[in-house]
DNA sequence: CCAGACGTTGTT
DNA sequence: GTCTGG
DNA sequence: CCAGACGTTGTT
DNA sequence: GTCTGG
């Protein structure tokens, strides 16, 4: 699954790989964490891409309490087109979640040891998300929400965790925002396509396999909190 | 019909 | 052990 | 995902 | 809002 991840690259070179507008700055993350702010692109109102902050936990529309988008961090692939929770968000609200790296937790008999990955030159990527807005009744002030979607580990990775989230390398950024949800053919295209199995990630070289090594300072023991 | 959920993950 | 909050 | 809580009463 | 379970 993806329950953290980072993103250490400067949002001018997020803004060039995504070929999108982004702020001029904001704070480097090593341990992004559910219900906190992610860096998202999503379709503005005439198509063009916008960049925004979620709150990582995607809270339905008709949600009378917003403490559920705790459990709605991650949707299936498999099932998101058919989840209550997912499905108008899947059809209309899909988005990218920019990262540069995520964390797997693998069991241990000694504990839970966690592993860092990335791409080989570190490079950002964005995960498969999908958004929604809430309005607390309240103070009629609205909050948004996004889930990231994951998909069966490819087979390398297996041994660290079964699930992965969808990374969309090269033009699957693209597809993944513009494919028709109504057509399953093409979203099992999609699906496959984005899937890591199909991509150039590389789980057993030593970016996965020494978390201890050469990986940012928050790993092993995990630090507490954002740098 | 109403009431209650609406989700994911794990399995040395 | 299980749930909530971050 | 992990860390931390997990409960009630009251009105000196 | 919409679906499932009773």
């Amino acid at each position: 699954m993806c329950g953290r991840f980072t993103l250490r690259t400067p949002p001018r070179q997020l803004a060039e790989q995504f070929a999108c507008e982004l702020p001029e700055d904001f704070p480097v993350r090593f341990n992004i964490a559910p219900t906190q702010p992610v860096a998202a692109i999503r379709a503005g109102a005439g198509g063009q891409c916008e960049f925004t902050f979620l709150r990582w936990g995607l809270i339905p529309a008709w949600a009378d309490d917003p403490r559920i988008g705790a459990r709605m961090i991650n949707a299936r692939a498999e099932t998101v087109a058919e989840k209550r929770a997912f499905r108008a968000a899947f059809q209309h609200r899909r988005c990218l979640i920019l990262a540069d790296g995520y964390y797997e937790w693998k069991k241990t008999p000694h504990g839970k040891q966690p592993y860092f990955i990335r791409l080989p030159q570190d490079q950002p990527f964005a995960l498969a998300g999908l958004w929604e807005t809430w309005r607390d009744p309240q103070n009629n002030e609205t909050v948004g929400s996004c889930t990231i979607l994951t998909t069966e580990a490819p087979e390398e990775m297996r041994a660290i965790h079964p699930r992965v989230p969808v990374v969309l390398l090269d033009d699957a950024p693209a597809r993944w925002m513009t494919m028709d949800p109504q057509d399953k053919l093409e979203r099992q295209q999609v699906l496959q396509a984005v899937n890591p199995r199909w991509l150039c990630l590389d789980p057993v070289d030593p970016w996965v396999n020494n978390p201890q090594n050469e990986g940012p300072r928050c790993i092993s023991p995990l630090a507490s909190g954002d740098a």
